[in-house]
DNA sequence: CTATGTAAACAAC
DNA sequence: GTTGTTTACATAG
């Protein structure tokens, strides 16, 4: 009901879940009853009809059998039988009892193994669907599957026919194959046949676990409504057998939402194209590629939240292709932290999760998978395939600084200096919000990623630095608007904006949420050194300050870059980026000049103060949800034009990260599950000894406003490690340590040193610990991880 | 309060 | 119908 303007008429939309546990009698669901009038749910109706059947269920089968009404789908009875019990006389027996019960009752029969987990193993866990009607083969169900609804969810169809089909667990899974699929092809690929019923899978291994919880039923109701479902999957056993291990995985990757959120799925959408940017629909199609429970699963409505997310976060970017026909969508190459499925997924299959993740991503599962908080205790241990990104635990995203041999180094946050591997990722952001961390970072190689990107310029500026990249990005010039590579790296640095202070000033905050990010990551393996790179920044703020901005992509020639900006309150929003003409600038060409602004505010330090307001002001300056948004100020700034233009000012928004947010965040960490730590730096290489670790957590505990901590690591790096980076830069240095006096910190320092301190007693201590235990280790990194795979000293 | 998810209204195509 | 943007609301933490 609200009001607004626009829409009026909606009274109420919320769902409500229903509580209802019995599959058996709530058919309703209709959501609101309350204010119903407005929507009408189809075919609801159905459900109450077939419920009935229940009655015959239950009764008269061998012991230790228990039949159940399907939550969701009519006509059709869960069995859950023994391991131990003869299948084919229970078979018998349902077959008789659908005869009985006629028309009216059931007449398909999904029958699980009471003993084992969800996933069937072997045989004994097979699941059969068996109707009463005749059922055609299998076989040809499957294929009748695969060709409903040409890949796309087969919801609704046909509603009630009984039809069965049959599901070959294994389908192929594509997903796990960790590829992208460009192309539309849709179909085929998935196409292998599940369906909704997919949903039925999952619950009924609930069920199977936990004894039936009811529970579950809601969602499957949920999604019943608005997707018929009617099939019932069969599983073969033999093929269950066969692919049994896969075939779990598969399974669970249906029936379990990825504990991703839109954001990060997005994002290895993205990345997972060589150009690192795609499309709407091929990042639909990515999605339900790689996770079948978007195809099969989940409503339809998730398109929408793909969109939503798409023109909410900053750090994506809409991209025109010249003719303008075409819309690519693109990370913010600051905020880019080149995350890949590959980077959280196993490839037995299983996930890895390197990383961390977010921790609401498991919320969400819980909700959305079953709002059944009750489900996740299962399997979550056991048997999850993707892991969250970040792991909760504070504890554990404390850096830590490995025996490695490298020392360690606070970083500080600021991206700035540091240069981030050129190559790599830039993500700014990551840095920058790593740099709130102290992060130990391993060393590791810095082989960064390749960016395939970078190219341009950007990283020259870094020139000076050689080493230190530029900080942000350069590496997609995707987007960049301005060219020239030359200056810009010069001016590059100055990508980074530093918004400065004047956060305070200003309302808004961006990108709180950055900031969080910018703490941990981890790296995933491979790569990213990054993070360990930490600048020395100087002060925490500043990292927030400053935006990053990135190198101006320029990406494309001809893309335009859209760009949007956010207006007050309004989560985000977006305006597109022109090319930029006013702005920008600014920003690259002069970098010299300009320096002052971007300078300041890359180098947030001492600049930024001054400087910052400036750009960012910004007029709207609307605060960014996500981190991005930062960059797009900067963004503008720096390099090119071309979308901010004005824009950039707004930049001011940038603040959010800086504060607060960061200490809070960084428990959580950047949410962004994706952002990987790319970073690759090699400018690292004098950081190549830390690892990159990054805590956010402790950190929290040890200061108590994130402020102190950032303000006090940025000493540090200041004061550290900073003189690396710095060598390199003359300027960043200067700036660097004006900085800390200006930043006022010598507070902060000693919070610095504080923090140090605490970092490596405590924090180190335990974790330490933890990796000793490896059963932490696996809550944290999951199953399959080890720590020894980020850190190779570990081994 | 924040981040996320979801639904929807709307505007352009 | 698709794509994008923006509101509004819900919910977990």
């Amino acid at each position: 009901m609200r009001t607004s303007p626009r829409r009026p008429l909606i009274l109420k939309r919320r769902k409500l879940t229903l509580p209802d546990g019995n599959a058996s009698n709530s058919p309703a669901r209709d959501e609101p009853d309350g204010e119903s009038k407005g929507v009408p749910k189809q075919e609801h109706s159905k459900g109450d009809k077939p419920r009935d059947r229940v009655e015959c269920g239950t009764q008269k089968f061998p012991a230790g059998i228990k039949i159940i009404n399907h939550p969701t789908m009519p006509n059709t009875q869960v069995v859950i039988i023994p391991p131990d019990a003869d299948i084919q006389s229970i078979i018998e027996a349902l077959t008789a009892k659908g005869r009985e019960c006629g028309s009216n009752g059931p007449n398909k029969f999904i029958l699980i193994s009471s003993g084992g987990s969800s996933r069937p193993t072997g045989s004994t866990a097979a699941q059969q669907t068996l109707q009463s009607k005749a059922e055609t083969s299998t076989a040809t169900k499957g294929a009748r599957a695969a060709d409903c609804q040409g890949g796309e969810k087969n919801i609704g169809q046909n509603p009630d026919k009984t039809v069965e089909r049959a599901v070959l667990w294994p389908p192929q899974v594509n997903s796990m194959g960790g590829q992208e699929q460009e192309g539309n092809s849709s179909g085929e690929a998935t196409s292998s046949g599940l369906d909704n019923s997919l949903t039925n899978i999952q619950w009924l291994g609930k069920m199977s676990s936990d004894g039936l919880g009811p529970c579950t039923v809601k969602q499957e109701m949920e999604k019943e409504n608005q997707t018929p479902v009617q099939e019932t999957i069969k599983i073969e056993e033999d093929s269950i057998a066969a692919t049994a291990t896969s075939s779990s995985l598969w399974q669970d990757s249906i029936s379990e939402r990825p504990p991703y959120s839109y954001m990060a799925m997005i994002q290895f959408a993205i990345n997972s194209t060589e150009k690192k940017r795609m499309t709407l629909k091929d990042i639909y199609t990515w999605i339900e590629d790689h996770f079948p429970y978007f195809k099969y699963v989940a409503k339809p409505g998730w398109k929408n939240s793909i969109r939503h997310n798409l023109s909410l976060h900053d750090m994506f970017v809409r991209e025109t292709s010249a003719n303008g026909k075409i819309s690519f969508w693109t990370i913010h190459p600051d905020a880019n932290r080149y995350l890949t499925l590959d980077q959280v997924f196993k490839v037995s299959g299983s996930w890895e999760g390197k990383q961390v993740q977010q921790k609401r991503h498991i919320p969400e599962l819980q909700k959305n998978t079953g709002g059944n908080s009750s489900n996740k205790t299962e399997p979550q241990n056991a048997r999850r395939k993707m892991k969250p990104l970040l792991p909760r635990v504070s504890s554990y995203l404390v850096p830590i600084q490995f025996p490695v041999s490298q020392p360690l180094i606070l970083q500080s946050s600021l991206k700035v200096p540091q240069p981030m591997a050129q190559g790599a990722s830039l993500s700014g952001s990551e840095a920058i919000r790593s740099s709130k961390r102290v992060r130990i970072a391993p060393k590791v190689s810095v082989s960064a990623k390749p960016s395939s990107y970078l190219t341009t310029g950007p990283v020259k500026e870094k020139s000076h630095c050689d080493e230190r990249p530029p900080p942000f990005a350069p590496t997609q010039s995707v987007k960049e608007n301005n060219s020239q590579p030359g200056e810009a790296p010069a001016s590059f640095p100055a990508a980074l904006c530093i918004k400065e202070e004047k956060e305070d000033s200003y309302p808004d905050k961006w990108l709180p949420s950055f900031p969080p990010v910018s703490s941990i990551k981890e790296e995933p393996v491979q790569s990213d050194e990054e993070t360990g790179l930490l600048l020395p920044v100087p002060c925490v703020k500043r990292e927030k300050h400053f935006t990053v901005l990135k190198s101006p992509p320029r990406g494309v020639s001809d893309t335009v870059i859209i760009k949007r900006r956010k207006m007050g309150r309004s989560r985000r929003k977006q305006h597109l980026v022109l090319p930029c003409s006013e702005e920008p600038v600014l920003v690259l060409p002069e970098s010299g000049g300009s320096d002052s602004f971007r300078l300041a505010s890359d180098l947030p330090f001492l600049q930024e103060t001054q400087s910052l307001e400036l750009s960012c002001s910004q007029e709207e300056g609307g605060p960014f949800k996500t981190p991005v948004k930062e960059m797009f100020c900067k963004l503008p700034v720096s390099s090119t034009p071309s979308k901010v233009p004005t824009a950039t000012p707004p930049m001011g928004g940038p603040d959010s990260w800086r504060f607060a947010p960061i200490a809070k965040e960084s428990s959580e960490l950047d949410f962004s599950p994706v952002r990987t730590p790319q970073v690759p730096f090699t400018s690292l290489q004098e950081n190549l000894d830390l690892l990159g670790f990054n805590s956010t957590p402790l950190k929290n505990s040890l200061f108590d406003s994130p402020r102190q901590l950032l303000q006090t690591e940025s000493n540090d790096m200041v004061s550290g490690p900073l003189t690396s980076s710095p060598a390199s830069n003359p300027e960043s240095t200067k700036q660097s340590s004006p900085e800390l006096p200006a930043s006022g910190l010598p507070e902060n320092q000693s919070l610095m040193e504080g923090l140090v301190l605490d970092t490596m007693n405590n924090s180190l201590s335990k974790i330490l610990l933890d990796i000793s235990f490896s059963g932490l280790e696996d809550d944290i990194l999951g199953p399959e991880m080890s720590w020894s795979q980020f850190i190779p000293e570990l081994r």
